[in-house]
DNA sequence: ATAAAATCGATATGCTATAATCGATACATA
DNA sequence: TATGTATCGATTATAGCATATCGATTTTAT
């Protein structure tokens, strides 16, 4: 499948394909189709349909996709079948979390080391290695790692993202609740849990006063 | 204010401006206009100016928004000055960290409890009760509970989503990274990483395509 | 007091994403 | 082999959103 332009949402919605065509029961059908899919996931067909097509030309009419073909399709297009290397900085809570995470071997992300600015212990409970942020800048640049993970608090998050630049990194996935300032090339996810909160407070509300009616 | 039907786009980013003009230095001039706010934040002015005269009506030529002002307008759109009351099922790593933040206050979220299949203590690291699940419905009544936060892992989510909407809620937000099937009137707002990710990770790979040419 | 500068608010345009429709294709069944 | 049906894929239409432009308003400076 040759790489096509894709547009933000539609990347948005591959993984959740992605994470029901795995949670899919072996004895199902080898095939499924577009509109079962959208069903399944409460879509609309076409969108399904459409999306898939970026990715995928295995599907055949009256037939639908090979279910394992369509999730190898997916995922050499969001490239979990290689690994990207990143680093995480913020040895909190949310931190170890993620540190703790099993899950990214899937998705191909291999979170080499944590960082911390005061580092409290010299290796996670994986056995990761916690190293201090002053080791930051050397090491992205002596590993060429790409991608950096923000889980510090909002007042330091600006000054490790310019350490992570300075050493060479891409992308930035940010879980600090604030703006960062970055040139232009380099990529910052917000992974803002603010934004989440914002949409269900709002709704919330409505519910609220559509009850007091 | 009156409040007005509001996009979802809009919503989204409200957070952001709030968080900047709560940053800003005591000291700062007590007015700022939303082309200042524009290019602190490296967005269109228009945009800015568009998304604030949905929430507040106190901008005034030459002048621009009084900060207070603005900070209380959109906190009151975003409900954040009333609190709601959740409760939060999966007492693992992220769950913990989620209740041990402490930034929701300022949010108006207030995590009552959390519940676990077998819970390994009695009250978090912040003295909040942990909860066998069976106890989750009745609670959820008996409090007038109207949100719930997911972070059990993706094969019990609909389990527990099933059991948050009997108790009564009406919004739920789901880390787990999975789909939810839930009737129509309850909000579920996704935090899935897997999209974060996707986004990242697609963008690593065109920077490595890039590189190589 | 008057003119200039800056900012808001409203209107108009263009673009992108979503939704709907239609023809083409491949399998199933008689 | 022929016909019917389900599904894909392309094309077209609609709608929502972002961007650009313009006039109105208010302060500041001369």
């Amino acid at each position: 499948m040759e790489p096509k332009k894709i547009s933000k949402s539609v990347l948005k919605r591959l993984p959740g394909y992605l994470a029901y065509l795995k949670t899919m029961p072996e004895n199902a059908p080898a095939h499924i189709s577009a509109t079962a899919l959208a069903n399944a996931l409460g879509m609309g067909e076409v969108q399904v349909r459409k999306d898939l097509a970026m990715v995928s030309d295995g599907g055949r009419p009256k037939i639908g996709y090979l279910r394992e073909a369509l999730i190898d399709d997916i995922e050499q297009f969001l490239g979990y079948d290689n690994t990207t290397d990143a680093v995480l900085i913020g040895a909190g809570k949310l931190g170890q979390a993620l540190m703790g995470y099993k899950g990214f071997d899937e998705y191909g992300l291999n979170i080499m080391a944590a960082f911390d600015r005061s580092p409290k212990m010299e290796k996670t409970d994986e056995g990761k290695p916690v190293y201090n942020i002053s080791k930051l800048e050397s090491f992205c640049r002596a590993n060429k790692v790409l991608m950096g993970i923000i889980t510090v608090p909002a007042e330091g998050a600006q000054e490790v993202a310019d350490l992570l630049i300075a050493g060479g990194i891409k992308a930035i996935w940010n879980f600090a609740p604030t703006h960062l300032d970055v040139p232009a090339g380099i990529l910052v996810q917000n992974e803002n849990m603010a934004t989440s909160l914002a949409v269900l407070s709002v709704h919330l509300q409505a519910q609220i006063k559509e009850e007091k009616k």
